[in-house]
Formats: C-alpha cells, structure tokens, sequence
DNA sequence: TCTATATTCTATAGATCACACGAATAAGCG
DNA sequence: CGCTTATTCGTGTGATCTATAGAATATAGA
C-alpha cells in the first residue's frame, strides 16, 4: 500500500495547478485571457485589481504553466498556456454552478432579472448565421474582437453602441454576444437596443465555448 | 467597467472549488473517491494520511460541494456529488502532465521504466475483450471492482494474484488494469504474470476514463 | 546617456491553512 | 444503559499565502 515515492510528487504537482485556481482573482484573469492576450495593465483595468496584485497574482499562474508571456516594447502580454487551460476552467465554472447554489442565486439575481427573453444557444446561432437572417454583433473590446470572433460578426464594443446605431438594421433582429455566461455587455447592449426600437437578443456563451464546440473562428490580424 | 457585484460573488464561489483542488490530499482522495465510495478509513489508509487529517480534508471537500456522504451504522460513506467532479480532476491531471514537465519526469521514471512494453489504450481493449482473445483483469481491490468494472473482466486484487494464477488460462494474453494512468496495480500484476510465464500487457487507464469514453461499465450489487 | 513607462522583485504585516491533540457525537451491541 | 467503534469538532502552533508599498529592472525614445 506503499507507492508514497511516486503519488507523493505527482499530487504534488497537480497540487500546483489546484493551488492556481484557488483565488477568485486568478480565475478572473483566467477568464479574461480566454479572450485575448493581455498586458498586465489591461489586465488589472479589467479586473478592477491594483497593477502590482495583478502582477503577482500573473506570476503564480505562470509558476503553475497556465500562463506564458512575451514582450512586446515595454509591455508584457499574457496568454493562456493551453487549450486545456480555458477548458478546465470552464469545467470548473460549469460545475460551480451545478453544485454551488450560490451561483445559481446570483446569476439569476443579476442576469435573469435583466432579460427576460431566452438567450440564444450557440447552435441556434450557427443555424441564424448560416441562413443569413440576423445581424450578430460583438460587443466586446475590439482587441477581444480581433483576437478572435464568430465569423460573420460586426464589432461594435458595447462602449460604441449607442453612437453607432445607424450601422445596425431595424428590419433584422440584432443577436449581440460577448465574453460568456456571466459577461454582461450583452445584456446591456440588449437593453439599449430595445429600448431604441430594434429586435434584439442575448447569447448565452462566448467565443472560448464557441470554439469549444468546435466551430470555426476568425480573427482580423495575424499576430505579429 | 464596474458589475464587480456579480464578478465578486460570482468568483469567489469558483474559488471555493479551486481551494478544494489546492491540497495534494484531496486531490488524490478525490481520485480515490472516482473508484468508488469509500469509508474515512479506507480513505486514510489507502493515501497514507492520518484518520484525523484526512477527515479535515474530506470536510473542505465537502463544504465545496465535491463529494457527498452517506451513514451506513458508524462508518461514513464519502462519494463523488457530481460526474463533473471526476471530469475536473481528470482534466486538472491531463493538463499537468502536458505543461508539468515533472509530472512526466516522475511517471516516466517510475512507471516506463518498469514496462517497456506500450500500454494497451481503452479504444484497443474494448476490441479485444469483444472478440474475446484475451483475459482482461481488474486488479484493483474488490470493492472498486463491486462497485464498477469493465464487462467482462474478472476481479483479482493484486494482493491475491500469485495464488490464483490458476484460474488464468496460458494460451491466452493477460490485459491488465487497475485505477488509471498513474496507479501501479496493474504494473506489478504485469511484472509478476511475466515472470510467471504468462503474456501479459497493462491498460492505460482505469474505470473513470473508461467511464468518460462512453463505454459501459458493470456493476456487482445493487447499491442497498 | 538620460528619462519615462511598464512591470517585476523584495519585504512585511495580517490572514489562512495543515496538522496534531483531546474532547465530543453518533450509531450499534451487549 | 453503558461500552465500543467511527468520525467529527474545537483549539493551538508553525508554516504558508495575500495584499501592498518601496526599490529595482527592462525597454523605448530623446
């Protein structure tokens, strides 16, 4: 019943990543990488914590390989490591919600008192693209955009939306999509649709769930 | 950029499940928990931790929901709440070893350097035992095996392995396997079959993974 | 080379955790 | 009812982790 000289190293390690994801910080900044790379700047704006936490809080998810950088000028960006990475916090947020009543509490609180219209799924979408009958945008930052997008999609930040109304037309329904499940500039971009006049509903994922399930993405630029 | 009352509730309860994750303990008691439900004791004695801690450990797991238990006259009965939660800690593992390089340095000294043969994958195994040309044993203790086993195979716990090497037939191969990838049942039922004169190769994997492909598992007794 | 900017390193106080110990429950059995 | 066994609870200690502030580093541009 021995084996202690293998187990004990290896649960060790996998220790490690567990260690990674035990902050609440941490897996936001997870999450945000999910999108795009980032610099740390960017990072701490998005995720309302002090550069210098940021910073530390990046340095235990790089000891842990779930993040790399490069640099770039004075900036560093950072990057999800691996597939595996966005996937397995996924599993977790998925399974967060499942078990944890918590969640399920305060995502209803939040969102669904805020939409009371269905979302659309990410295979419902694919079928809207494909017959060509809505206009999808995408409401997140535009460098999120141009890291990768639901082709087809038209950026518009959510920031931009109200200034750039003219761009959308009324007779179609407008299908707007951002980070995930619990990203709420869908939600808000909705409500200033509707209440501008035009048709308009929510997806309830995002890109990373997109690609997830295996279809295909774009993105503006190649990375330099 | 604010909706930090979602984001901050929303977190800190993905955080709990990160937290739990964070303890080579409860990783590998969550791993035990995959083979079937288990006792405190049994849980304490097969990871080598004190009654006392393991307990400790089984409560935070416990408090994020990961595990559920059951009375059955004084024993305790711990079990996985949730499918998901295997699925986690197998993700959680498979990512480890592909950006851990000492995950890999660690199995491949302990482990590849006593079968240098290539494991046999769940895919090969299920084509085997269907055209039925080889004996497929599950050398995990008979509990796990009770509790679920591939269909087919015959229930040797290593420890009763060398007296029992009868009820084996010569002619035919032995296919070996245990609790997954990193236990080393199947690697010393391997190591002693061979010596003994028999052709035998291990699995890869264990029942979770098994589980996970879709294929059908058995179970000895219907949970009372 | 000097300056400005972005980021990391270093150090530290406070919080949290793992573990060990004794006491307290809880259920079965005589 | 008391006795036994299995498990949990409460607590203290040493170790570890977090947030944060000041110093240090790296790069771009003047």
């Amino acid at each position: 019943m021995a084996h202690r000289e293998l187990k004990d190293p290896l649960y060790a390690q996998f220790a490690r990543i567990g260690h990674a994801l035990a902050s609440p910080v941490r897996i936001e900044l997870l999450d945000l990488l999910a999108q795009a790379e980032k610099t740390v700047e960017l990072l701490a704006g998005q995720s309302a914590t002090p550069i210098k936490n940021t910073s530390a809080h990046l340095r235990v998810l790089r000891q842990a390989r779930l993040v790399e950088t490069r640099r770039r000028g004075t900036y560093v960006y950072y990057r999800l490591a691996d597939d595996g990475v966005a996937r397995l916090v996924r599993e977790l947020q998925r399974l967060g919600r499942r078990r944890l009543a918590e969640v399920e509490q305060v995502a209803q609180l939040y969102i669904e008192s805020r939409d009371d219209m269905v979302p659309v799924t990410l295979a419902e979408l694919r079928t809207l693209v494909r017959e060509g009958r809505v206009t999808v945008i995408d409401v997140r930052p535009r460098e999120e955009y141009d890291a990768s997008h639901i082709p087809g999609a038209l950026s518009i930040p959510v920031s931009e939306l109200k200034r750039r109304l003219i761009e959308l037309p009324k007779r179609r329904e407008t299908i707007a999509y951002c980070r995930g499940p619990y990203c709420v500039y869908a939600l808000e971009a909705v409500a200033l649709l509707r209440k501008k006049g035009f048709r308009a509903r929510r997806v309830e994922d995002g890109v990373p769930e997109w690609r997830a399930a295996g279809y295909p993405v774009e993105r503006t630029l190649p990375v330099p």
